[in-house]
RNA sequence: GGCCCGUUGGUCAAGCGGUUAAGACACCACCCUCUCACGGUGGUAUCAUGGGUUCGAGUCCCGUACGGGUCACCA
């Protein structure tokens, strides 16, 4: 058969150039031995997924931690998955949490265009070359004459696929396929594999050590009928072109692997190299189970900008499960940025880590312990105002006030932080007492009705914002006193029979009263900053309710 | 089902032939305390399993079980 003609006949030279073209309008990066070149090549669906940010944190680390370069390809020769303003939303969800690229779509670079439809005519020329060699060849099989061979297949327990003798297509005369090529036929590009399934080899995998693969035997479509290639045939032009060194992508990969060798191999590339990441994982009842977009919310990035959780959170619960001693290192370097933090690729686990949402809003809640005050409060400002109530977003009008508030919120300027604000959501709801439009009286009180009147009236009396904090609590001991609960907790201890309750009975029922909650911080500081007449005014209400 | 990958406490995990098998989260107890927290001290709890190799195995080899991935003109 002449090979050059049916190379001819299916892809004309007009439509691509020479391949000397491309090697040197894609010329060998210049840069520094031991730099790599990664990349993240989602499609562009318009859902980020947690696991996205995963693996361009790990590619991104790598990269800029060696001096190398990092850079967004977008992968949608997919037309269905297509999501208008997709690339937008990979750039801007990733740039929140700290991940931004080099190079790539919608970015500058002397690699692209970086987005796969736009790159039909290097495919075509290598495709083009392979066929030239005979290494690939038209099919004209339709989608029920695969149906049927997969259906045999399946029948007779063997493996399926487009291979050997099923690849029906393979041995074509050249009169049939001028013949199919005439009749309008509609058709795919296949690789002819070499391969044997026999044969397994080797490989090492920097992520899970030395691993075996088995040599390829299907005869894949590199091109589909539209002429856009699939995604193995365009990973192994565009990794190539784009001259990534290091190929950091979900463990879903591995199985397809030997494709990707054997198309490196067939097209005389060099091929990078390769780590294949485990995917985030969730307990659901018994089993675990990749964490889904669709049965999952905090599987997407926008659930964590919705909650309001810190980016820097986010991004360091990230890192620990993506570098084991990651966590070790934060203990000892708890101010050093991410940056300086040696990532390793073999320190990635080799299984799937299971999330665990308690765990990030540990790193969360420590996180916002190192926030200013100021900090919090343009924070949860920028948080209120795009996913907040119009309440909380009316919180924000008096900067004094609450930073008052944050500050004893978050025990700002204390002895100790506290740590319990896990994110802006929550940070807000639970403040809300100390804005009147936001605070709901609760009247659950432990005590007779009557009791809780008298605490809460003789307290007012005696309240004055002038006092101290022990002059105060003198007050609410006095209190006590008159109203038979214990003031002295060691005697109260001893015989609580004797008592009608102790202090810290009287203070929950003042704390109720004006907060509507039995736990908050420190009740003292909260009248001195709701003041004198707000305070009198929520405990009057309280006593007469 | 075939092929590939994996399995150390409830979770993330250190470990690289000899350790009392780190640490963090969670949990429990106690302390601190006007509540809840924070903090402090302590505690419960792990090498999936059966065979080898070895003076010695969580670590090496084989089998078994379990879990995950994948078998498209989707990426």
């Amino acid at each position: 058969m002449d090979l050059n003609k049916l190379a001819n006949a299916l892809i004309p030279d007009e439509a691509v150039k020479p391949l000397d073209y491309y090697e040197t309008l894609y010329p060998e990066r210049d840069l520094e031995k031991g730099a790599e070149v990664t990349r993240l090549a989602p499609s562009p669906t318009g859902f980020m997924h947690l696991g996205n940010l995963f693996v361009a944190l790990a590619n991104e680390r790598i990269a800029h931690q060696s001096g190398g370069v990092f850079y967004l390809r977008i992968e949608d020769t997919d037309e269905k998955r297509k999501v208008e303003g997709a690339v937008e939303v990979i750039h801007s969800s990733l740039k929140y949490f700290g991940v931004e690229f080099d190079e790539g779509a919608d970015l500058c670079g002397n690699y692209g265009p970086y987005y796969q439809r736009q790159r039909a005519e290097v495919y075509h020329a290598y495709a083009k070359e392979l066929i030239k060699k005979g290494l690939a060849y038209p099919c004209f099989c339709s989608e029920s004459d695969l149906e049927k061979t997969r259906e045999y297949q399946t029948e007779n327990k063997l493996l399926p696929g487009y291979y050997g003798e099923f690849a029906k297509c393979r041995d074509l005369s050249e009169e049939e396929i001028y013949a199919n090529l005439a009749a309008g036929k509609p058709y795919v590009i296949r690789l002819r594999s070499q391969g044997d399934v026999e044969k397994k080899h080797p490989f090492r995998d920097v992520i899970k050590g030395e691993i075996t693969v088995t040599e390829n035997n299907q005869d894949v479509v590199i091109l589909k009928s539209d002429g856009i290639p699939t995604y193995h045939f365009a990973h192994a032009i565009d990794d190539h072109f784009m001259r990534t060194t290091l190929v950091v992508r979900g463990e879903e990969w591995l199985s397809s692997l030997p494709i990707h060798i054997e198309l490196f191999n067939v097209l005389g590339f060099k091929l990078p190299k390769y780590g294949h990441n485990c995917s985030i994982q969730k307990i659901d009842g018994e089993t675990r189970r990749k964490l889904s977009k669709r049965k999952d919310p905090e599987a997407s990035l926008t659930f964590y900008r919705e909650e309001g959780y810190h980016p820097a959170a986010v991004r360091t619960y990230m890192m620990t499960l993506l570098n084991s001693n990651f966590e070790e290192w934060l203990l000892k370097n708890p101010e050093a940025p991410i940056e300086e933090f040696k990532f390793s690729m073999g320190k990635m686990g080799k299984s799937g880590a299971l999330f665990d949402i308690l765990k990030l809003n540990d790193i969360a809640k420590t996180h916002f312990a190192k926030l200013t005050a100021e900090e919090a409060f343009e924070f949860m400002k920028t948080w209120a105002n795009e996913y907040g109530t119009s309440a909380q977003q009316a919180y924000f009008a008096d900067r004094e006030y609450l930073l008052k508030v944050l500050t004893l919120c978050m025990g700002i300027g204390g002895k100790q932080r506290r740590k319990d604000v896990i994110c802006a959501k929550q940070a807000l709801e639970t403040i809300s007492y100390f804005f009147d439009e936001t605070f709901a009286p609760s009247g659950e009180y432990r005590f007779e009705k009557e009791t809780v009147q008298k605490a809460i009236r003789s307290f007012a009396e005696k309240y004055s914002i002038a006092d101290d904090n022990s002059a105060w609590f003198e007050k609410v001991k006095a209190v006590a006193t008159e109203l038979g609960f214990a003031t002295d907790m060691k005697a109260y201890k001893a015989d609580p029979s004797a008592f009608a309750g102790n202090v810290s009975d009287i203070a929950e029922i003042l704390r109720v009263a004006t907060t509507g909650l039995s736990n908050t911080p420190d009740l003292w500081t909260i009248m001195q900053i709701l003041g004198e007449k707000r305070t009198l005014d929520r405990l009057n209400a309280a006593a007469s309710a």
